[in-house]
DNA sequence: TTGAAAGCGCTAACAC
DNA sequence: GTGTTAGCGCTTTCAA
């Protein structure tokens, strides 16, 4: 068995509450014995079990983290930055993968919740009412979704479409296309209004999809494309954006001669790909970071916290897969 | 407060320890009076506190899993799978990136240790000694090291790295270079004694490194491999390989045309890249897989289990970054 | 400043 | 088949 508070309080020859009290509230005991109880725990090789504390003190110190594909390289970066936020704040964190999937996002919220002291759910696919009555188990703060009465943290594609838009229309595009994604993904309906609010008077925009959020995704829509006569189409993000142009290309269509495009992400692939890719940037990191304070916060005020929104900024980066229309 | 056993027990008029029977061996309870206790359970919303159990089980049902770099394209297929493993077989997974710092990876392991019944230690960057010393806290499973008496999960780059060699040779390249990755890196030493057992006699293999795994790292070799004269190179990961022909292109030179460069992992980069990067396969779902049924089988069987070693194999996928060397 | 005792939610002998 | 009891490792009153 490992070693527990018992053994350290044994051989250093205190009642096991002041050992307690040396880890948790050291201000409390004699300077003295503090530092004989932190040797002798030093010695046996104590650490103290979280778990265990948990069940006294009600907090586990650990967060969940529910994301609806890990391998998706949006993903990646905010798993990672909020990860080492939670453990500057000595937190650790479950990470779990729906494969899309809003029944198994139920189950691992519900399975966790005991285990954790909030849960971000990042890009949810459980609809907002199956959210609102999870929130009673767990405290959430959710990421890239709108949920009445649940702090969120939100980057802001609308700004970002707008501004693509705005560079494909004063390029000479008159006829773009958006390619949306899967069904019930708050950012694929914030780039549609953001871009029909944009595109109103200066060019007609066309919507395609829901598509699949992949390279596949983006692949498949290439012949829709090419049919719906466009020049410029905004995708969902970089590896639809991606996929399409790859698709393009096998149709004989180059970019940005023939087409320009733009993704959404910022993502690696984007950044290597040639033509590189244009794209929203989206600040997947800070997103990961905020979200990890936003859901402490809330634990620490318990429940009657008032809900925040933090709406972060995206922004356009011109690359190489946008140009001039043709004449 | 939450809803324990208790408030179960009492709503359906038994002992909280039929309650307990009835979650954790259901046969060992009457029939009518097990559904009599779900339904209870089920609108009180019971759900049983796992980490409560764990205190008098020994058994926490989570999994740790530490790996390097979350945001390193390598890690996220392979992150997925022991996930999706360990949900199928009932277990959570904690997720901690040591930015690639040893002393971060060792501080993991130990606050994690108490809270998880194994670690899966991916591409580790701590000593063997260290890890042979922390094995007694908790059971590990290492992924891409080599550690004595550990129960281990390889992909064999050796055999990738001998096709790669042998590819680039065939193809009449007689100056070859070897980009190796982090010091202390398994993979990257298996590479530097496959490829030199591999081209010897055939060509002549300039070794060139250490370098940073990333994008950056195979940009700054750029100046060095072109200096060394060699018409071929493998490179320590499919990023440093994107890098490096990038540099090279700054440099004026072209792949392949003028160079070929290999890589290892087979990321979505790499595939999506022009030239498509040739590069070595990495099953890291499949890894990802066995390393969660390994770990749990050890955990199963106590301290005593037999180490096992698994080899998984590796192979080379041309495509058009490498060509035929040019007179 | 320290000790004693109760209890967090649950399981596991053991008894009935 | 079910209840009783003790206890997992730790914190937290309450006394001393």
């Amino acid at each position: 068995m490992a070693v527990t508070i018992r053994d350290v309080a044994r051989e250093s020859g205190v009642h096991v509450s002041t050992v307690s009290r040396t880890f948790s509230a050291p201000h409390l005991v004699n300077a003295e014995t503090r530092t004989r109880v932190l040797a002798v725990a030093e010695g046996l090789g104590y650490r103290p079990n979280r778990a265990a504390r948990a069940l006294t003190t009600g907090r586990t110190h650990n967060l969940g983290l529910i994301v609806a594909d890990i391998a998706n390289p949006f993903f990646p970066p905010l798993i990672k930055a909020a990860q080492a936020q939670a453990r500057e704040r000595d937190y650790h964190v479950f990470v779990a993968d729906t494969d899309e999937d809003p029944l198994l996002e139920q189950e691992l919220i519900e399975t966790l919740s005991k285990q954790v002291d909030g849960v971000l759910l990042c890009s949810p696919r459980l609809s907002n009412r199956v959210i609102e009555r999870l929130r009673a188990q767990v405290p959430f703060v959710v990421v890239n979704r709108r949920v009445k009465g649940l702090t969120t943290v939100l980057m802001d594609v609308g700004q970002g479409a707008r501004a693509a838009i705005e560079h494909l229309t004063g390029l000479g595009h008159r006829r773009v296309a958006l390619l949306t994604g899967p069904p019930g993904s708050w950012t694929s309906e914030e780039m549609h209004a953001a871009a029909t609010s944009a595109a109103s008077g200066l060019a007609e925009l066309v919507v395609l999809g829901p598509n699949e959020p992949t390279v596949r995704g983006g692949t498949a829509a290439a012949g829709a494309v090419v049919a719906s006569g466009v020049t410029g189409v905004l995708c969902y993000n970089d590896l639809v954006a991606l996929g399409l142009i790859e698709g393009l290309r096998d149709l004989g269509r180059s970019v940005p001669d023939d087409l320009s495009v733009v993704g959404v992400d910022d993502s690696l692939p984007g950044r290597l790909n040639r033509p590189k890719l244009s794209t929203i940037t989206m600040p997947t990191a800070a997103a990961g970071r905020m979200a990890v304070d936003l859901l402490l916060a809330a634990v620490g005020q318990g429940e009657d916290a008032a809900p925040t929104l933090a709406r972060l900024e995206t922004d356009l980066v011109v690359r190489e897969s946008t140009g001039p229309v043709r004449p």
